[in-house]
RNA sequence: GCUGAGGUAGCCUAGCCCGGUAAGGCGCCAGCCUUGAAAGCUGGUGGCGGCGACGCCACGGGAGUUCAAAUCUCCCCCUCAGCGCCA
């Protein structure tokens, strides 16, 4: 967000960040406006109280009390200066939430558009392994080894939940280990925040108060759920002031995550690709105004790096100005192929908000003892989501013979096996519709050999 | 959750009972002094508006009483201590 004082300055490059990103530029002038009347407004009271102190400050300690007309007199500007005092407090809440509401210009290289269609694809990796020709979508191969579990999620908890089971739950805490260890050996500090997160810093990161419905809300204790990490690890330096020396500020936290994504349902919501609940590993810069672009190419290889370290397809794209969040001033997605659902998928989003969290949150650096501090940058990245990675592990290392391979920076961590192994606990139920692990085998030969 | 003590400028503290322009120290910045530094001395050091003179705001937050609120009343938040509960 900008401040009031900054959007005086910039106001022509402000309106023409709305003009690229097809908003009306017109919201400045607006603004400007309020401001203008704002200011008007507080003179007034300005005035008006001045002579309220002015009649109460000249009479000294002890000194002889007011008389009943002036009593009157003061009373009668007591009830003005109220009136006028909650116009301002109108127009001053009007300032805020425009202010609040209104998008981070896009950065001069952020390419023209105005959706999805419009990101500029900037590299992609082809992986050194090969998949087979008919890949199957993940929740299949989940579902046949018994791994994944949908079923019991609902139960247990309603839509968009899940159980995973056995060799899957371990890789997708192998996947964490790795991606954390990663981080630590390229310098990320880690950190363990809380995941429940108060209002005031919902509103810092950005979340607040556009998109209260993206996430879950403790009512009773007036908490949300952290949809991701950058909101607890980006408002742990909130009112802060950092050591331009000190920065930039490299931090790595793993939590889960939680999202409403209220209104997604259909065909792409079959499996794990979009849930209400998963892990991910944030990365979270603070930095310095001049340095926020290099450190945004820095995140992104860090984010890389674990698509490349795991090698799976992936591309890189550098979203148009029309489809960019409102908080961000440019953003790389990273999206990984999924063959088996033949679409790509989104497991990390790289992105740099200049001072647009950092006003809001009041996160500063001073460079001059003598000189009042200023915003830092901040910038964060996924590294990387969770739920999708299993996606696209299940539907890239899948083999001929419907097994899954296990990726070879994981095999350690999975007590060096090769393949995930199927959870043989099935119950009755399971048994009944055929889906027992062996007897699903052998049925399957069964078949082939009758067939 | 209960009881008690607290929340004042970047930090520490006085003022609160008994209403009358928020005092002092530390730190920091500048100047003087000095070969340089330290010490010492002088000044400055929250936010908003204004070219400026200056004015307003700010004592955890909000509401109220009053000519006038850091100070009195009510509600709320947070910290600490003791007790209770608890993985």
């Amino acid at each position: 967000m900008y401040s009031i004082a900054e959007l005086r300055k910039r106001a022509e490059e402000v309106r023409e960040g709305l003009r690229r990103r097809y908003l009306d530029p017109g919201e400045v002038d607006q603004l400007l406006e309020v401001d203008t009347r704002r200011r008007a407004l507080a003179e007034e009271v300005n005035g008006l109280r001045a002579r309220r102190n002015t009649a109460a400050h000249r009479r000294p300690e002890g000194g002889t009390a007011p008389s009943a007309e002036e009593r009157v007199e003061m009373g009668a500007l007591r009830e003005r200066i109220r009136v006028v005092e909650t116009q301002l407090e109108a127009i001053d809440a009007e300032l805020r939430t425009r202010l609040l509401l209104l998008p981070q210009a896009p950065h001069a290289s952020v390419p023209p558009g105005r959706t999805g269609a419009d990101a500029v694809e900037l590299y992609r990796h082809v992986p050194t392994r090969t998949t087979p020709t008919q890949a199957k979508p993940h929740f299949e191969i989940g579902h046949a080894l018994n791994l994944l579990d949908e079923e019991r999620g609902v139960k247990v908890t309603g839509e968009g939940f899940y159980f995973l089971w056995g060799d899957l739950a371990r890789l997708e805490h192998a996947l964490i280990r790795f991606m954390r260890r990663l981080h630590h050996s390229r310098g990320y500090i880690e950190v363990a925040p809380p995941i429940l997160i108060n209002s005031e810093s919902m509103l810092g990161t950005g979340q607040l108060p556009k998109f209260a419905e993206d996430s879950y809300q403790v009512k009773l204790d007036e908490l949300w759920l952290a949809p991701t990490a950058e909101v607890p690890v980006t408002n742990l330096f909130r009112d802060e002031v950092f050591l331009p020396e000190d920065l930039p500020y490299r931090l790595m936290a793993y939590t889960p995550c939680f999202r409403r994504e209220a209104g997604g349902h259909g065909v792409e919501t079959r499996g794990i690709a979009r849930v209400h609940q998963f892990d991910k590993v944030e990365l979270v810069n603070f930095t310095l105004p001049e340095h926020s672009y290099e450190q945004l190419e820095v995140l992104r290889e860090d984010a890389e790096a674990v698509l490349k370290g795991l090698d799976l397809p992936y591309r890189v794209i550098n979203l148009a100005a029309g489809d960019l969040p409102p908080k961000a001033a440019k953003c790389y997605d990273l999206e990984l192929w999924a063959p088996g659902s033949n679409r790509w998928l989104e497991v990390s989003s790289v992105s740099n908000f200049e001072a647009y969290q950092a006003t809001r949150a009041n996160i500063r650096y001073r460079k001059v003892q003598s000189e009042r501090p200023e915003p830092v940058h901040t910038l964060n990245g996924s590294g990387t989501a969770l739920a999708r990675l299993l996606v696209a592990i299940l539907e890239n290392y899948q083999t001929e013979d419907d097994r899954v391979e296990i990726p070879a920076v994981l095999r350690e961590e999975m007590g060096g096996a090769k393949h995930l192994e199927p959870n043989p606990l099935v119950g009755e139920r399971e048994l009944a519709r055929g889906r027992h692990p062996k007897r699903g085998r052998d049925a399957q030969a069964a078949a082939s050999a009758s067939g």
